[in-house]
RNA sequence: AGCAGUGUAGCUCAAUGGUUGAGCAGCAAGCUCAUAACUUGAAGGGUGUGGGUUCAAUUCCCACCACUGCGACCA
């Protein structure tokens, strides 16, 4: 039987510069909830990627004297060996210059004409090349200057374009939010839609000239398709086969629609509004979402190269993990919202959540093992323990808890209802004190407690691993498996779902690992 | 033009028409199985400002201020 598909996409990003922090945190994201449905036994494609075409890379070569292709080819290399870094496993990485998209592209253009969706007109305003979008000169900063990049000049155009024909899908549109209030989230950026497109909406043109950087329009090559129009439709090459002949009905035949497109709010209209009316003019099925997650920021500004407040993400990993990284944006952050980054706090959440309470409760209760019960390890039937027990009931509901966090791409919300059942396990530790029981001979109790502390950590790191893979999986060792969560075949039965997000599911059988400290407490850094 | 959101403990956030809660940080005590860890306790906020409704508002209403987002002013 055919296991249901999910399909995933992180923006396609603009290979004019090198991948930066706000690269990276959209794509651990759609990393964790890719982890998660494969954990649960789903046919995942995540896809990602570049989108290399349009004027302002074509601009950007020419400063470095280079082919935009040349260009493109230096710049792919960092954003793959950063998302091998930060142990992302993505299924599909597309470049909009791969020799497959052109067909797509076309073929998808040549649908939306014959559906009378095109047209040729003139277009006339100041057109940002950083943006490739037209401004109203009035939001233009002083002489001209683009409000988003203050160090450019806009560009008076007057040229003839083509257009999609937007305003027809205004009721369509209107009609697909109303009826998938999910499609757009979280609810501020819906609202935001909401009331752009309640204000009408104007068709948008789709063709550029004076350049070449791009696809030609068929049977018009002085015009280049639009690279939002071309960009979007990556997400769809992307899903084709390897050596599959390129036609829409290909691409899209197994693994689309996607589930869910991950998005920076700055191209939420992009995804919310051009896209769906673009696929319902080419009669494709539509995304389940567009989430458009939140920016990060650093004393008050929006982290990026501009402002020169931007952390370098290699940097970050090569100190302190890709644990860290990750955990820290996906729990620290609600996504969807602004978060920012202060390395005090950095250090300060990672040593008492991973170090302190997690790996710390691991520690202290796999040590007393050996020490106790010598190689004959602890014989407990989880089973016979009764439901009263604080940590067997929270941990028995923790998985579905957990698992509606990660399908609402509540990640926050999911550490903390793991973290949960993590401190309750050192209060409990700390108040039953097998220590002390076993001192006083009441062996039996003192191995259950053990029990019961360490089948709730491997829950916790079960649940945990689409955001700390590496962490999970040492748990996991030393508790006496031999999984990696990082090298798993992609649907390894022995970390199903159905078993492995149940409390109860530790073996007495296995033997345990020696304890050694899975999480190393960072150091303060100085001021 | 405007529309929307936010404004609560040092920090990040939660909550509710009726003595404000959590995590982190800081303070004190306890414990010893543990990564100087953990547990407990105290401290810390008249919930942006000014009005109003109500027996009672942080929670509802109005105005204002600040910040954020979307949008408009332009052509």
């Amino acid at each position: 039987m055919a296991s249901p598909i999910f399909t995933v996409t992180t923006p396609l990003y603009y290979a004019n510069d090198l991948p930066h922090i706000g690269t990276a945190y959209p794509t651990i994201a759609a990393d964790a909830i890719a982890r998660f449905e494969r954990l649960r036994g789903k046919d995942v494609r995540f896809v990602t990627g570049t989108d290399e075409h349009g004027q302002k890379i074509q601009r950007t070569a020419e400063e470095r004297c280079k082919t935009p292709q040349a260009h493109c080819d230096e710049m792919v290399p960092h954003f793959k060996a950063l998302w091998e870094k930060l142990d992302i496993q993505y299924d599909r990485f597309i470049r909009t210059t791969d020799s497959n998209h052109g067909a797509i592209v076309r073929e998808f253009f040549q649908r939306v004409w014959d559906r009378g969706d095109i047209y040729l007109s003139q277009q006339k305003g100041w057109y940002c090349v950083s943006c490739e979008e037209y401004k109203d000169e009035k939001e233009l900063l002083e002489d001209h200057h683009c409000p988003i990049h203050f160090n450019k000049k806009v560009e008076l155009r007057d040229e003839e374009n083509y257009f999609f024909r937007l305003s027809k899908y205004q009721g369509a549109l209107e009609d697909l939010y109303k009826n998938n209030p999910e499609f757009i989230q979280p609810e501020s950026r819906r609202n935001e839609v909401l009331s752009f497109v309640a204000g009408g909406l104007r068709d948008f043109s789709i063709s550029r000239v004076n350049f070449d950087w791009g696809f030609p329009v068929p049977n018009d090559p002085n015009h280049i398709i639009y690279v939002w129009f071309d960009a979007l439709l990556g997400y769809i090459t992307a899903l084709l086969e390897e050596g599959e002949t390129p036609t829409l009905a290909a691409a899209v035949a197994k693994h689309w629609p996607a589930h869910t497109h991950i998005i920076g709010k700055d191209i939420l209209r992009f995804h919310a509004i051009y896209w769906p009316a673009m696929l319902m003019s080419a009669e494709l099925a539509l995304p389940g979402r567009v989430f458009g997650h939140g920016f990060l920021i650093r004393d008050g500004a929006k982290m990026g190269k501009s402002s020169g407040n931007a952390i370098d993400p290699n940097a970050l990993v090569d100190r302190y993990g890709v644990d860290a990284f990750r955990y820290y944006f996906l729990k620290e952050i609600k996504f969807g919202q602004d978060g920012s980054f202060e390395e005090t706090r950095f250090v300060n959440i990672l040593n008492a959540d991973l170090a302190n309470d997690l790996g710390n409760l691991l520690n202290r209760t796999l040590k007393m093992v050996p020490k106790y019960f010598g190689a004959d390890g602890l014989k407990v039937d989880a089973s016979a323990i009764p439901m009263d027990n604080p940590m067997k009931a929270l941990g028995m509901t923790l998985g579905d808890r957990v698992a509606k966090c990660y399908e609402n791409m509540a990640f926050s919300e999911a550490c903390e209802a793991i973290l949960d059942l993590v401190r309750l396990g050192n209060r409990y530790i700390d108040e039953q004190a097998p220590w002390k029981l076993f001192k006083q001979g009441d062996i039996d109790a003192t191995a259950e407690i053990l029990y019961t502390v360490l089948e709730s950590v491997r829950l916790a790191a079960y649940l945990l691993s689409p955001i700390t893979p590496r962490v999970s999986t040492a748990i996991y060792q030393q508790l006496g498996y031999s999984v990696d969560f990082n090298n798993s075949p992609l649907r390894d039965i022995s970390l199903a779902f159905q078993t492995q997000a149940v409390w109860g599911t530790l073996s007495s059988e296995q033997s345990l690992g020696e304890a050694q400290p899975v999480f190393a407490k960072f150091e303060l850094p100085s001021v």
